[in-house]
DNA sequence: CCGCTATACTTGCGATGTCAACTATCTTAG
DNA sequence: CTAAGATAGTTGACATCGCAAGTATAGCGG
């Protein structure tokens, strides 16, 4: 718990003093620019960012009022609403990525050996509720 | 931090459904039962809990109003107040403990062997912010 | 002894997040 | 087709926490 709350410290600070995002925010637009048609629905949103529902509404409220993220109908269910990252959010998404990724080799690189990271990822790994997603790490369109 | 949130969401609402404690309110437990004369300055407190000061104050504030911890003042020095862990709140302390260490074991135990447990604790520690007190095993009074 | 700075603590405010309740829609059993 | 229940999403009330500002005290140089 100490060694999240250092970490989150360090990280979200950054993030949010460079592009005024929450790492959740930032979580959020990864997860968009790499889904397909970077559309998803809010309920696969809150699962994989890890955050209620209502959370979700509110953090979505906050990425629709920069335009980063739009509101989209489905066809086949009148209920979901899609969560639309626009061309503007994409390009703040690649910005933030590239200062995101320098911070985080920041503070594992230089504390870890990729052996190391692989141990700690995976030992980690079995502490998760078992239906979360793995992280993704393709390029984006 | 997804191991984090799903560790955080197990331990802190079986705490609080079993006893109404957050892992903070607990945390500030523990750290009065093993503190010299079960009392400590707020600061100090802060700076082991992971909690600004503001936070601090008003987690005491509940507390306090639990009938937990105490006010102490500092004869040296009028500007500290102590906050010291009452009978009651150490009763209340030992109660929780044993239901939280049994939470611990069954998150822990049945997933991690004592060798990679010290791996993971001593991996991870080196995220922390230098001046971070560890962890204290003892006994209390 | 007087100011100046540092420290201990509290408080107002805003941000973030959860829960419970509500609406709307879909699905399915009869 | 309809009633019952599941699912998607939003909203209001509430809890928690940090930051900035304020108060009070301590310590120190002149």
């Amino acid at each position: 718990m100490r060694a999240h709350a250092s970490l989150t410290r360090q990280l979200s600070g950054r993030l949010e003093t460079a592009h005024g995002l929450t790492l959740n925010d930032y979580d959020v637009l990864v997860q968009l620019a790499y889904a397909p048609d970077r559309q998803l629905r809010r309920v696969d949103l809150s699962r994989s960012v890890l955050l209620s529902p209502s959370g979700i509404t509110r953090l979505l409220d906050g990425l629709e009022r920069e335009g980063w993220v739009g509101k989209g109908q489905c066809a086949s269910d009148a209920r979901v609403t899609y969560a639309v990252l626009t061309d503007s959010g994409l390009a703040k998404f690649k910005a933030v990525r590239k200062t995101h990724l320098v911070d985080i080799e920041a503070v594992f690189g230089s504390r870890f050996s990729p052996e190391e990271l692989a141990t700690v990822s995976s030992l980690l790994g079995r502490l998760l509720d078992s239906e979360e997603p793995a992280a993704c790490l393709e390029e984006p369109a």
